[in-house]
DNA sequence: TGATAATTTGACCGGTTGGTAAACATTACA
DNA sequence: TGTAATGTTTACCAACCGGTCAAATTATCA
């Protein structure tokens, strides 16, 4: 018989905890780069070093591999957003979230690009998610901007629009890196345009564009 | 004998207009939804109304399709970047490109999420695009807005990273537009979401988050 | 009108897809 | 060691994929 997931009742063995990984980071390596219905088994199955029936006995459809990943991996996404604390000096605590951020885009670009994928294929496995968890945790951060907001600490302003920009900008390296590279051209590829992007949005998102007058 | 477009030396007919476009738009709703590979050939035509061997009568292949697509969006996509003009007042200048961009967001969603997916992937079909028109008009604008902030109108900043960020928090709202729904809630749904975006933006590109000492 | 070219369709093809069946191999453990 | 559970593989399938073909239909225009 063979009835991998369903009869684990509670013991995982040793071996299906490493398979079951290899197998997670295979098909985010596929998936993060063709989509859902763009990945097949057979390319996860090849980046795993395993046969296809092999796979399929772990996780018994593209579907339910689709749903694991993305599960485990949107916890961790998101620590940033909940690293986010209303202690802190507001603009620092923005500063730094940015910075974490875009080293997440540098440091983990294929779990960025799942998550683009899947949003904008309309987001069909994942709509509850970002309807209740996610929201409620951006929810409960506007909350602590609009009362740095209020308190005069920064400026009066939307703060989910806000956590979107920060999302968007910093997000952007790892999602368009392609586009990214082909603007910067060769002479400007290397690593060091994510300390450049770091500069330019800290710059940006605590002084924004216009000159402004010093007392001098 | 049938060689649509092989044959078509001249004159096209005004049932080969019509055709191609019913063609194009419905390629541009379902690549724009499910990526190159996501896409089939079957779904187009059924959105376009017609069999699959009558739209490969006018498009050969899938790829020939999604080429066609691509190159004709991409004109009109790069339009506002192309009227971002030098003479103009700089805060003003980059105050109206950010309207601009966040229009097209909200009236050409499709158009965006097309980019975004064949980006996503790696461009495979639109390499050339980028590392060339693309980087050559992003290079021209960039130098425009280098000599503004060297002639002290603008904050000094890298131009290039400036431009990903307006690209990115504008294309945002199509791109992600799942996620924003989902996070603003039901009551925000609204079409209000783009003109409270078009407020936070200008704020934030203009005059940042930090709250300006004003001279009482 | 008639004839010629342009357009449309149903039937079909080889290759790929996600997934299965069952035999075989390996491990865990009494 | 034996044996039952777990893990792996080969061979396979039906559905779907992009694309072809030849026949049928429709538009064009002398």
């Amino acid at each position: 018989m063979a009835l991998p997931r369903a009869a684990r009742t509670l013991r995982r063995t040793r071996i299906q905890e490493e398979k079951e990984e290899r197998i997670l980071e295979a098909a985010l390596e596929v998936f993060s780069l063709h989509g859902f219905r763009g990945a097949t088994v057979d390319q996860i199955a090849e980046v795993a070093g395993m046969s296809k029936p092999n796979l399929l006995y772990y996780f018994r459809t593209k579907e339910a591999m689709h749903r694991a990943l993305i599960t485990r991996v949107l916890d961790t996404w998101l620590d940033p957003l909940r690293e986010f604390d209303a202690k802190g000096s507001p603009v620092a605590e923005i500063r730094s979230y940015i910075r974490r951020k875009l080293e997440m885009a540098r440091d983990f670009p294929r779990e960025s690009r799942l998550f683009a994928n899947e949003v904008l294929q309309g987001a069909p496995n994942i709509e509850d998610e970002l309807k209740g968890p996610l929201k409620a945790l951006v929810d409960e951060k506007a909350e602590v901007i609009r009362a740095w907001a209020k308190a005069g600490k920064i400026a009066k302003c939307d703060p989910y629009h806000l956590i979107f920009s920060i999302w968007s900008t910093t997000q952007h390296y790892a999602d368009f890196d392609v586009q990214v590279r082909a603007v910067l051209g060769q002479e400007n590829a290397g690593e060091g345009r994510f300390e450049d992007a770091a500069r330019f949005l800290e710059q940006l998102f605590i002084n924004g564009l216009e000159v402004r007058d010093q007392p001098a």
